[in-house]
RNA sequence: GUGGUCGUAGCUCAACUGGCAGAGCGUCGCCCUGUGGAGGCGAAUGUUGCGGGUUCAAAUCCCGUCGAUCACCCCA
């Protein structure tokens, strides 16, 4: 009698089937791939924090941190996100880093959410940001590098609208808040919204009409004749006063990034945020860019197709047709695999042709290599075509050129 | 964190007001001992998420718990 348990994932965590992962790969390696071209560096932070690094900072949204105390004793929190961690990391090597530092980062952050559908207590996010560069140009590069991934993903339409956090100053935090909803509930919801958080109606509309009536900063400006010059068509960024990106740390310029084709909302949000280094740590310094909802950009990207569609990392089943002929599949492929073609052999020799068969094609792998009593006298192979059912007798060196061919 | 809905075979789901737990798909076997997707025939599979309670009797009602999902909150 042993202890038998459930096999179960915690609440709000994942595992992801070969299928899924293979997806989730394609998108971090294309991510990864743009981020580099635009000259940012990969880096990486820690998944245990102090937990004073973020505590500082959120305020109410503390009861959100995984915290613990470690065998140490020491008070830790998870990655609770990839600013913050990058602005400690920023402060402390800011010797050995280059001004500016363009950085990208594809990692996991971790929130005690409740969870619901799109929303997890574990999620990858995908952060790009310029730190050291206080101009307007930085917010444009890094807004551009949004918009660029979208159009590299192969989404034929992204949106980024823009405002200026600059222009809310006049508006209390509170205020700042519930326009950041007026999309979703409408005007006359705001306006009960604000009163809800304490904000007399008469105030409320004059803050409405105040941002309503507001035309975009120099900075925007700057920002979209960057963006215009880059090449990007005119109906791929607006200026939206509403959007309000509701971190107490924003300032300045504010943007995110929607799909028209994907009704679940914002794929991407990034704002500047000097005063948290002044905060944080009493540096001036400053920082720009954006997070990207990697679980979210994966199903508008898969909704929309843009997944290329390999069912199967194997492209080349090599079967085994008993026992006695193993070391003839063993010999193609490690024939194969030398000459750098990925090739899978079927595991046990006792199974019959048919369930191999019958497995390459579930797997949906393209090639079946058969070698048979046949073929092992000869010295050659079979080689087989799953979609045609085509099957040819070729030797080894033919079958290589045959193959890279085809790859 | 607050409130609602849900959890039955590998998957999708049935089971009238409490009364013998079922179907389709898939899986497996055979038709087909050197060849996969179609077709035919046959077979296997359940602690009804878990724990407790009420009842002659619980998948069904009650409590707890784990998980999923929706709304709110929030969303660095």
């Amino acid at each position: 009698m042993s202890n038998q348990i459930k096999p179960q994932t915690l609440k709000g965590f994942r595992d992801f089937l070969p299928g899924e992962t293979r997806k989730r790969q394609w998108l971090k390696e294309k991510l990864a791939k743009i981020c580099k071209n635009w000259g940012f560096e990969p880096i990486e932070t820690p998944t245990l924090e102090y937990l004073e690094l973020f505590s500082g900072q959120i305020g109410d949204d503390e009861k959100l941190f995984f915290k613990f105390k470690d065998q140490g004793g020491r008070e830790v929190a998870l990655r609770y996100d990839q600013t913050v961690p990058t602005v400690r990391y920023v402060t402390q090597y800011q010797n050995q880093l280059s001004k500016p530092f363009k950085r990208y980062q594809i990692q996991p952050a971790f929130r005690s959410e409740k969870p619901q559908k799109g929303r997890y207590r574990e999620f990858i996010q995908c952060d790009a940001d310029i730190y050291g560069d206080p101009s307007p140009y930085a917010d444009a590069e890094t807004i551009a590098l949004s918009l660029d991934i979208y159009k590299q993903l192969g989404f034929k339409q992204a949106k980024v609208l823009v405002n200026d956090r600059t222009l809310l100053k006049s508006l209390p935090y509170e205020a700042i808040v519930s326009i950041d909803k007026i999309k979703k509930i409408g005007e006359d919801s705001l306006l009960s919204e604000m009163e809800k958080r304490g904000i007399e109606l008469i105030k409320a509309k004059e803050y409405l009409q105040l941002v309503k009536s507001l035309k975009p900063s120099e900075a925007v400006k700057v920002i979209f004749s960057y963006l215009k010059n880059y090449g990007f068509d005119e109906n791929w960024f607006e200026f939206d006063p509403t959007i309000a990106r509701s971190f107490s740390y924003s300032q300045g310029p504010i943007w995110e990034v929607f799909i028209p084709d994907y009704s679940a909302g914002s794929v991407l949000g990034g704002e500047r945020y000097d005063g948290l280094f002044k905060n944080l740590f009493g540096l001036n310094y400053s920082g720009t860019g954006f997070g990207l909802g990697f679980d979210r950009t994966l199903e508008a990207a898969d909704q929309l197709g843009l997944i290329p569609l390999k069912i199967s990392v194997s492209r080349l089943l090599i079967s085994v047709f008993s026992p006695e002929l193993l070391e003839n599949s063993l010999a193609v492929a490690r024939f194969l695999r030398d000459q750098d073609i990925s090739v899978e052999i079927y595991s046990d020799p006792e199974i019959k042709l048919d369930k191999q068969l019958k497995y390459a094609d579930k797997k949906g792998i393209p090639f079946v290599i058969i070698i048979g009593p046949d073929e092992a006298k000869k010295k050659i192979i079979k080689l087989k075509i799953m979609a045609t059912r085509e099957q040819t007798m070729i030797d080894l060196p033919s079958l290589v050129k045959k193959l890279r061919a085809k790859f």
